[in-house]
DNA sequence: GTCCATCTGTACGGTAGCGTATAAATGGCA
DNA sequence: TGCCATTTATACGCTACCGTACAGATGGAC
């Protein structure tokens, strides 16, 4: 049996990269052989088709994106507010997932399936976010609308442009997840 | 003098809707004229090249998404949380700006051009934030804070797919905007 | 070292799109 | 009505990419 050079497994991780760097219409065959160094020939022996490849993809992210991140916030430990910035970072600030969500954000507005996807992966970082934003507020629609901001924040600040008068972006969010997450909350709403 | 039957606007039209269904890598000038009804002969008459039409179109779109807007939140006046509502419904509800605003967001990612001009977009909007939330936040900190988060809110919620176990996105963005527009803020931060 | 399944390079036909050239159609104006 | 600048259709060469076919290279098993 001759060992592939160029196993499906560097396929995925170009496929990805090229997502990552030009969205799903940067994902061409053979623009990613030419970066492997090699022809697209032993493509269509993991691959029936382009297709197949973006599912593939699709099916990696996914994995990386909900069992993984999950799993390494729950190893590591510590209080709700620290789970909640460590699930964040995992993602956002991990110059390798973070492209890659971005990217598929934008794809699952003009593709269902991707769509139905996303769709899964966020409601398993929703369920983190709630569970921990549950532990220090009562009210249940509170805790979910609390947890919608601070899903919000972390995606639409990678979208926004605008500056902040003399302070650093990082700034201004320090002080946005002071009131999200430290607020002691009541038990209902300001009438 | 024969009057062009398909004249530049029409051209940037249908290039602004491409963008918002498809991305800049939809914006094809022999698709374009297809759905115009004519043939791309007329096209480099008004353009010099694909670029030029890409050019054109973010001009529409940057006059459009500011003075436009601002002088509509302006001209039907209102208390601020009204015109913050109203200004986020003008581009964000508007069927025809809210895809061509994100489709450049994600743009933006991978052009500088692109980005530059967002950011010239966000800072304009980040401004009739900023002013309206100071109204009855007197924490410039604070302030800067809450225009973050409204604004991440107004953008996140378009890239998140999840679900809300029961309530409606509209529900939860309702008391989101309440947390953020309707408590009464204190002059310092929670120590 | 030989065999052989597997992977890879090369070549092909087909589609789609860009930008140019040029001829034909069009409609305002005298 | 006829002129004529402007707009449009058609045709062309070029590049990029998809998916297929097939021959040659590769390297583990024996």
């Amino acid at each position: 049996m001759a060992t592939a050079r160029t196993p499906r497994e560097r396929w995925i991780e170009e496929g990805l990269r090229a997502l990552a760097d030009g969205g799903p219409d940067a994902v061409r065959i053979e623009a990613l052989a030419k970066r492997l160094g090699v022809t697209k020939g032993g493509f269509y022996g993991f691959f029936a088709d382009r297709g197949a490849l973006l599912d593939a993809m699709l099916d990696t992210w996914e994995r990386e994106s909900t069992d993984e991140v999950i799993e390494r916030v729950e190893l590591e430990g510590g209080d709700p507010k620290t789970k909640i910035h460590r699930a964040g970072r995992l993602t956002f600030s991990d110059d390798r997932l973070r492209p890659i969500d971005l990217a598929v954000r934008d794809w699952a507005r003009r593709d269902e399936a991707v769509a139905e996807r996303l769709r899964r992966v966020d409601n398993v970082r929703m369920n983190l976010l709630r569970e921990m934003i549950g532990t220090f507020c009562s009210d249940p629609d509170e805790v979910e609308a609390r947890s919608l901001l601070a899903f919000c924040v972390a995606i639409g600040e990678q979208f926004l442009a605008a500056d902040h008068e003399g302070r650093t972006r990082a700034q201004v969010l320090a002080r946005a997840a002071d009131l999200l997450l430290d607020r002691p909350s009541g038990a209902g709403r300001t009438p």
